[in-house]
RNA sequence: CGGGGCGUGGCGCAGCCUGGUAGCGCGCCUGUUUUGGGUACAGGAGGCCCCCGGUUCGAGUCCGGGCGCCCCGACCA
């Protein structure tokens, strides 16, 4: 993409609205803008980032064997009638009602939509285990929405269902979105820690919340660091067998980690000191079995093996996709904008013609840009290095590709990596080599 | 929902107390200048001062009502 061509409106000062740093920089970055309170448009950059998330949940949850559907966000409130919810929810459902005065919702949650359809369409436990999810925008009217998109109203997450014919199965299924989330996390780029967690209101008794280390979390959180440095995208788990699912299990819960409100000081102690993780965490997904809950209230059955009619088990598993974008400039920015992860930035890189105008530059930034023009944002504007450096560093490009005159004359650019500061002096083909293998 | 605060060119703010021609910085446009960390100068465009009502000769300013947004608290992916 060629700057002088986006939209991609870059703030300089901050607008009085956010407080927090995140909310700033998506702000300053051009990442979204706010229609009200706690909804936003996503801009350009914005929805790369957002769906660059998106796409890495996707392949990890369908590596572990879900399946993606498409529910709608509006709902009819008879579904909620028959699981008995829809008294229960509270206001923070946002119910509608249509020209003929039928009651409808938009979706904050959606057990009772997928546990009504499977429910029509399975009839043997041989159909099962199915692990069923989408990534859809949700709606729930919040008291107080604030920080920016990390507690909106509108929120994009995936939300997942898994359906199984006993306990033990429906526990196999949990451990598989364990790790499928472990992953997930590990390629964004930031490490969400699993930590045991209420299950509250919705019942069950086996839930995790996934916590991501940053200043201005919601909730305290301790943890054993060694969590940090173990490779889950490496860890060769069969997840077609419980034995391995278990092994996999245990290894996990095997560290500790807490948030304050289930803190164990004794157990604390003993991990070693130079591992012990403290500090704020911000809730990015949230997995949890609760047994038969839906399928009773609604009466859904398949077949068991004898013939008669059994409640499937079910779990919830949960990501907050437009969360996470926040929660990861929360723990990933410095004073002078964002630092994103490769994955997950709307481009690998920026290519900074310092000289535009100049035809030695201009000549050598159009080669580089045309190499790979879906990846780079190419800053071709006429403005001074000085401008252009400041926007980079604000939009947090992995690497920026810095073209000047001196070093143009020779073929050679400067590279500078975002997240250390590191500068190389390299020849064009060494850049692009560097750039985009990583 | 309780408590607090704020709505004035795109952004950040002043003006309101004490009513009388709507201002500053940044950004934007034009020209010159500068060319490796937001350059400098000159010129220019851009405002139902959140909305409705009231007081007044006259309201951004005072009074009443409404709407919107933000912050703190209880609650949440």
């Amino acid at each position: 993409m060629r700057l002088s061509r986006s939209f991609l409106p870059t703030l300089k000062e901050t607008p009085s609205d956010a407080q927090i740093a995140s909310h700033r920089l998506m702000l300053r970055a051009g990442l979204v803008r706010q229609t009200a309170s706690g909804i936003y448009t996503w801009l350009p950059a914005g929805l790369k980032v957002l769906r660059n998330i998106a796409n890495i949940v996707r392949e990890e949850q369908d590596r572990v064997g879900a399946q993606e559907v498409l529910m709608a966000t509006i709902q009819s409130a008879e579904l909620w009638k028959r699981s008995g919810r829809y008294d229960a929810y509270g206001p923070e459902m946002l119910r509608i009602k249509d020209r003929h005065e039928r009651e409808l919702l938009y979706g904050p949650t959606n057990e009772e939509v997928i546990t009504d359809v499977v429910g029509q369409e399975l009839k043997s436990y041989k159909e099962l285990p199915q692990i069923l999810y989408q990534i859809q925008w949700k709606f729930r009217d919040e008291i107080r929405p604030r920080f920016g998109v990390m507690r909106g109203r509108e929120f994009y997450m995936k939300d997942g269902y898994g359906f199984d014919i006993d306990y033990k199965s429906a526990v196999d299924t949990y451990r598989k979105m364990m790790l499928s989330y472990l992953r997930t996390f590990q390629r964004l780029g930031v490490r969400a820690v699993p930590m045991v967690a209420d299950t509250g209101p919705i019942g069950g008794d086996l839930s995790h919340e996934f916590l991501i280390l940053a200043p201005t979390g919601e909730s305290g959180v301790f943890y054993d660091g060694a969590l940090d440095t173990l490779d889950w995208l490496a860890d060769p788990v069969d997840v077609d067998k419980s034995e391995d699912l278990e092994k996999f299990f245990k290894n996990v819960s095997s560290y500790y980690a807490a948030t304050d409100e289930k803190h164990d000081e004794k157990a604390w102690e003993s991990v070693p000191a130079e591992r012990r993780r403290e500090g704020r965490g911000i809730e990015v997904a949230h997995i949890f079995y609760f047994g038969t809950k839906y399928t009773k209230s609604m009466d859904i059955t398949v077949a068991g093996p004898d013939g008669t009619p059994v409640h499937p088990e079910m779990g919830s598993y949960g990501i907050g996709v437009s969360r996470l974008v926040g929660a990861i400039i929360e723990a990933s920015h410095d004073d002078a904008g964002i630092i994103w992860p490769d994955n997950v930035a709307p481009f690998k890189a920026a290519i900074l013609n310092l000289k535009v105008g100049d035809e030695t530059c201009d000549t050598l930034c159009e080669a580089l840009y045309n190499k790979a023009p879906e990846q780079f944002l190419y800053d071709d504007r006429s403005d001074r290095a000085g401008a252009k450096f400041a926007d980079a560093d604000l939009m947090g490009h992995p690497w920026q590709i810095i073209v000047g005159p001196r070093g143009a004359k020779e073929g050679k650019v400067e590279l500078k990596r975002r997240a250390t500061g590191e500068r190389f002096e390299l020849t064009v083909d060494e850049a692009l080599a560097k750039v985009l293998s990583a």
